[in-house]
DNA sequence: CGTAACCTTGATTAAGATCAATTCTCGTGG
DNA sequence: CCACGAGAATTGATCTTAATCAAGGTTACG
């Protein structure tokens, strides 16, 4: 269904003109993944990065306990793996690259491309405007990990658990103006995301919901009160 | 002392050409704190980033409860709060830029220069050298980032110190090859580093000195068994 | 040499992880 | 269409870690 011609439904290629479509085109593959099929290992050699034309994709770190943190949730449009590609260029580099954390498909089809280092850094060097865009994108990520961050250290899990839905209302809120969410990862993916474990989250949802600020049915959450729910991550 | 002059001191221009540097010198401007003034504030509207020529400088937030966490410490050479500049050029930005962190300065003479964002961004565009540069402190960034993400939410104290002295004895490792760390920071910052407090740093030490792993004088650490350390974290 | 900033230690409390037992939900095959 | 079973989610009891509260000690520096 998808294919190499849809490179431009990634962000970050999104102003490419149909040349520089076509450049990209040639070195790129297109690869298709199962529901919790591994794409990368942060112990595997890096190659390049990718973009998810269909699907979603989780990266996390593994404790060694086994315990599981999600660092994002991608959807498709996006990119990731970008990282290792600009590590190679500082001086201070030293062995092989790898890839900085693991990668796991999230829906049943999963379908992304790779874009393989060498050729891409090439490619990069006489298109400033990716390189612009890069940027934004790298920008825009770094905001997001520098308020998990805030979020993990500063708030207890309750909070934390606001925040999320208020982003995700607001994500909603440009579509469509009604309260409910639809959560579109499980309840343990999510507690992972949050820095928790499933039966504290549970926790979490109970407390907003006696506080009579969502209700929880299933993978919908209804908000009953978005100011409570603004308030209460204050 | 330091100059406009120096402006080559900063990794992220280290290697632009007389010429380039030049351009840059006219709409850069040099300012000189003392140590605990602040550079900025989370709430201030962005003006553009800044680079460090002397001193150092800490990025941290805080909570509504006053609890405050460092999120870098940057030091002579480095470059903070590039993010926003970036951020305008997303399609779903909207409103005015802020900084993401609030910025301080550690030493008493803290030199830096700021960068303001409209000539900066007009100059890199003719500048994909620097833009690459970029790039590549970004990638570092955000390596730092997920590393101390992970640490934060997958490690306990203890093992998040013994992470922080190993990377201190790496950076230390380059120039000299004996085991002693000296602090550059308060031990008040470093809990804030770690995602905890004081004094249950304090204990984290007395852990890890228990264990005969490392001997504590003042803001002297010595590493007596760098295999016990490194076992440590695992 | 005195004072303020810095750090340590102990006792107590609170948040969340772990362990264990059910219950709920939903897709699949009989 | 129902029943079964597996994965997902909830709930309770207990344990562990780290935050908080409180007091005292140490160090650096004017």
């Amino acid at each position: 269904m998808h294919e190499v011609n849809d490179l431009r439904r990634l962000t970050l290629f999104s102003e490419l003109s149909e040349t520089e479509a076509e450049m990209l085109k040639r070195f790129v593959s297109v690869k298709k993944y199962r529901k919790g099929e591994i794409i990368f290992l942060d112990t595997e050699p890096y190659s390049g990065f990718y973009g998810i034309l269909e699907g979603m994709v989780k990266i996390y770190k593994i404790s060694n306990e086994g315990r599981e943190h999600i660092l994002h949730l991608e959807y498709s449009g996006s990119t990731f793996g970008e990282v290792p590609m600009f590590e190679n260029m500082s001086s201070d580099f030293e062995g092989g690259l790898t890839y900085p954390a693991n990668a796991t498909a999230l829906e049943e089809t999963t379908t992304v491309v790779l874009v393989p280092m060498k050729p891409f850094l090439e490619f990069l060097k006489s298109n400033n405007n990716v390189c612009l865009k890069m940027l934004s994108a790298f920008a825009k990520r770094m905001r997001f990990l520098n308020s998990h961050i805030e979020s993990i250290t500063l708030d207890d899990v309750s909070k934390r658990l606001s925040r999320y839905l208020l982003k995700e209302l607001e994500k909603k809120g440009r579509k469509s103006s009604d309260s409910d969410i639809e959560l579109e990862i499980t309840k343990y993916d999510l507690a992972s995301h949050l820095g928790t474990i499933l039966e504290t989250l549970s926790r979490a949802f109970r407390k907003l919901h006696n506080e009579g600020i969502i209700e929880v049915k299933g993978k919908t959450i209804s908000v009953l009160d978005v100011k409570g729910l603004r308030r209460y991550q204050k």
